[in-house]
DNA sequence: CCGACAAATCGAACTATATCGATTTGTTGT
DNA sequence: ACAACAAATCGATATAGTTCGATTTGTCGG
């Protein structure tokens, strides 16, 4: 877990979002198609649809917050899901209510 | 409070280094002189010896977290020092665990 | 095996951050 | 009023982050 990398991830607007929309999948974006629900998250193309900006720019976001350890990825077949690794996050917060 | 504004400024080892060094003022800096203890701070020069960067460049650290509102300044004479506000540090984190 | 599509990677342009030395501002002691 | 010093601001350059379109990789259905 390394904090300053986290922070760099979670240093822009769009990519907190993600982590953001991703806690409520369901609220956030349209019903999966491919997949019958919610439980390996969202599908990269309805997050790219959501921030407007373009497919190579999201993936690269989404690889990143995935290096990060942020985010579990999934394929199913041509599609890749994204869903919040809570885990890491509580460890995030937990270090840095202790170190910071 | 601004969560983005944090992460950006917490984006950067030093400036996370500074943080952490000032909750102990004691064990990271040598005695004040100008002032009987550290319950105002650690003067900027110290910081700046302890990190080998430009006076600039620490002096520009310390301006963006003090407008992020992570650190308190006080000037007695020439001297400014800055200190930690730990309930806009704690704020950050009940925060985070809120909306992140 | 091939065409179609999703996602990842590449390469380039633009913008923002990091960092310095020089200058300016504020303060103190003479 | 001025010399000396601390800190802030300015201006410039170097490095890193953003973002795109184009290309490549991976997967499926025919």
């Amino acid at each position: 877990m390394n904090i300053l990398e986290i922070n760099k991830v979670l240093s822009n607007k769009v990519r907190i979002e993600i982590l953001q929309w991703l806690k409520e999948p369901e609220e956030n974006f349209p019903p999966q198609v491919n997949v019958p629900d919610f439980s390996d998250g969202v599908c990269v193309c309805h997050i790219q649809d959501k921030t407007g900006l373009s497919q190579s720019t999201i993936s690269h976001y989404l690889t990143m917050m995935h290096k990060a350890n942020l985010l579990i990825a999934t394929r199913h077949g041509k599609w890749t899901y994204y869903k919040r690794n809570e885990d890491e996050i509580l460890n995030y917060i937990n270090s840095l209510k202790e170190e910071l």
